[in-house]
DNA sequence: TGCGACATGTAAAAAGTTACATGATTAG
DNA sequence: CTAATCATGTAACTTTTTACATGTCGCA
């Protein structure tokens, strides 16, 4: 299970308590490539210092209470052990992808709609690639020689990414084309399952 | 929840069993996007039975027994609002990103071991693209030309990830380099801290 | 004095995976 | 005849999110 294994991955840089962790999953190196809730991140702590893997290094009890974790020796060997290992197939969930596919078959007259989701996902994607440019600039975080080629991956893929949206915007502005590959006819087939399965609705009001 | 759209989504191209809803998460155009168990998929159907989302069209008993759903008027109703909406941002989960941003703080002295998770790496990404590639090809399915797009997305992207692949192994070929940004001289700071705590387990032992 | 950021934690609900149970059909 | 594939479904388990409860600190 990985989600302890990362919070590992963020103590090795430095101790941090609960809520360091989180910002790191959300405004740092992790944030691209990570994220977890307090609901999530608190109990985890407590079952890694039950473990053994981390330790309270620093409690303030008076006033805010804070509490910083750090790794044990054992919490590194676990680490270095998970970073070495084989890595699972990384899974891809990409709803905007899903709508596509299905976009023709279920709107097939509003294809001009799909440019305002092309819009969106542009305006996200810029958003983090200027992120991960700015980030080596802002001069206020570590950045290891590997950390950096994590930095280029994300750079690369999303102009990709880009490249691809405003491609795909050019398109969709030109008249609609014919299904690429359709042998079977299946394109005036689910034509015919959707009104006449919308038709029964008007039907039974 | 989008698992029980997406699932409408599949339904859109042609009725299906849960079976084939299974296939077409792993085999055909959502594979790349989208991907659920057996245990999650027939619940789920279920549901959207009880919603009045899908309905059974076809049921063999005798023998094996096969049910085949497709969507009803509403179903294709909630479909088409669900396409419509707003999608929510993509959710990124690299694992061998995290290692990677952890890599030097755990394992400065085996930077070569990371070639062979990229080499894994290289191997999935190139096995994904090439079925990306023939998909088109192969004559079996029916492609609009959304899911053409979609297509082209997804194999624009697994190139750009081959190309930081080969540069990223021929980079991490050459000598090891200072870490690019380290204002407050983390670096050695890590290292005693990870030094000390490993000590620490040999005195215990 | 009130807001936003800092800070920890729990409980309930939601979601999904794995493992299991069952059985038919088909290709070699 | 046997292995692979087709086919559905449940139960236990794991995991994560959301919502809530609680309280501090610094600043305008």
């Amino acid at each position: 299970m990985s989600v302890e294994h990362s919070i590992l991955a963020v103590l090795s840089s430095r101790p941090c308590s609960g809520y360091d962790i989180k910002a790191e999953f959300e405004h740092k190196g992790a944030s691209l490539y990570w994220g977890l809730s307090f609901g999530s991140i608190y109990p985890h702590l407590k079952k890694l210092e039950q473990k053994g893997l981390i330790q309270t290094v620093n409690e303030e009890q008076g006033g805010r209470h804070k509490k910083i974790y750090d790794l044990t020796g054992e919490g590194w060997i676990e680490l270095q052990d998970w970073i070495k290992s084989l890595t699972p197939s990384r899974v891809i969930r990409d709803e905007l992808m899903v709508k596509m596919t299905a976009w023709e078959a279920a709107l097939p007259n509003e294809r001009i709609l799909f440019i305002d989701h092309l819009k969106q996902r542009k305006k996200e994607t810029e958003e983090m690639l200027n992120y991960f440019i700015e980030w080596p600039n802002n001069a206020h975080s570590f950045i290891s020689e590997f950390g950096d080629l994590a930095i280029n991956y994300g750079q690369k893929i999303l102009k990709a990414e880009l490249e691809w949206i405003e491609e795909t915007i050019e398109h969709i502005n030109q008249p609609a084309q014919p299904p690429t590959q359709d042998p079977f006819g299946m394109y005036p087939k689910i034509k015919d399952r959707r009104d006449k399965a919308l038709k029964e609705i008007r039907v039974k009001e």
